[in-house]
DNA sequence: ATATATTCTATCTTCTTAATAGGGTATTTG
DNA sequence: CAAATACCCTATTAAGAAGATAGAATATAT
């Protein structure tokens, strides 16, 4: 069970980027710098957040990117598979066993079925907009805590 | 959304076991054989089960590997955690992105957790008796076919 | 023109997985 | 006891994916 640098940077480049308003562009060099990611390894990711329709871009002078869409209609779902490949139940896998195929004993196409089922479950009923509010509350919650011991 | 071929050759290889009658054993051979694994590597996978306690061996001329409990009592996520680590919702995963630790940005752990979650539950409710059926009806389903169309 | 910022393609490094190798140890049987 | 059997243990290798870097190309605003 893991995620792979590509999907945690994309998520919390997405996060970053919710912050900006709409219509606003943000720079690749600032998200880096601020998140402590590889700035040329962020190039990459943010392209294919692009392709996947997730990000838009502007180039040169006061340009940047921005969220394609509204943060509510972003879907964990299309984040983690523009990186992890498909997650759905009867979608093959990128891995070495691939569900609903025929290369693996029944059984264990079943229960890899099973699980990447219980994960595409997960994925589609969380927004982008879903993780800014987790990550506003986990602030405030520290927030909290920090004044309760001083 | 993987799982490591080791995961692989262990299910298999334990809903082979299960199909000894009790108290019988069978040899990494006829398994490796039997099943396409290759025999030395089918060793390592063995007793990485013995050692987690869901096969037990005996040594020397005769022996061979068995069960070491019904199949009805061996959860499928024993089986998964032997090779992959731990999967349950508050575990540390192997990989990069771990639950419940703080290098990471709150919503992106949370998410992770809410995906192990999702699959620990998937493991827990499956034994590998279930999976021991799964495959019947599977070979089952697929014999009726043939007659169909024959 | 020039500065800015994304885009593209290639390469490099590191790590994990999958597999192999070779001897060691316990146990049964004649 | 000797020999055959079958698991036990540790190390190494090979291949591929993941993570990261490099450098030049292209588009755009001023």
């Amino acid at each position: 069970m893991r995620l792979s640098k590509k999907t945690e940077y994309a998520l919390r480049a997405l996060i970053y980027a919710s912050r900006y308003p709409e219509g606003t562009t943000f720079q690749i060099r600032d998200l880096a710098e601020k998140n402590g990611i590889p700035k040329k390894f962020l190039e990459l990711i943010l392209l294919e957040l692009k392709n996947a329709g997730i990000l838009e871009s502007r180039r040169g002078v006061g340009g940047g990117y921005l969220l394609a869409r509204r943060p509510e209609t972003i879907r964990a779902e299309e984040i983690v598979e523009a990186f992890e490949g498909p997650v759905a139940a009867d979608a093959p896998a990128r891995g070495a066993v691939r569900t609903g195929r025929g290369e693996l004993p029944p059984a264990v196409s079943r229960l890899a079925a099973e699980m990447s089922g219980a994960v595409a479950a997960v994925l589609s009923r969380w927004t982008l907009a879903d993780l800014v509010r987790e990550e506003d509350e986990a602030t405030e919650r520290r927030r909290r805590n920090v004044m309760y011991f001083i």
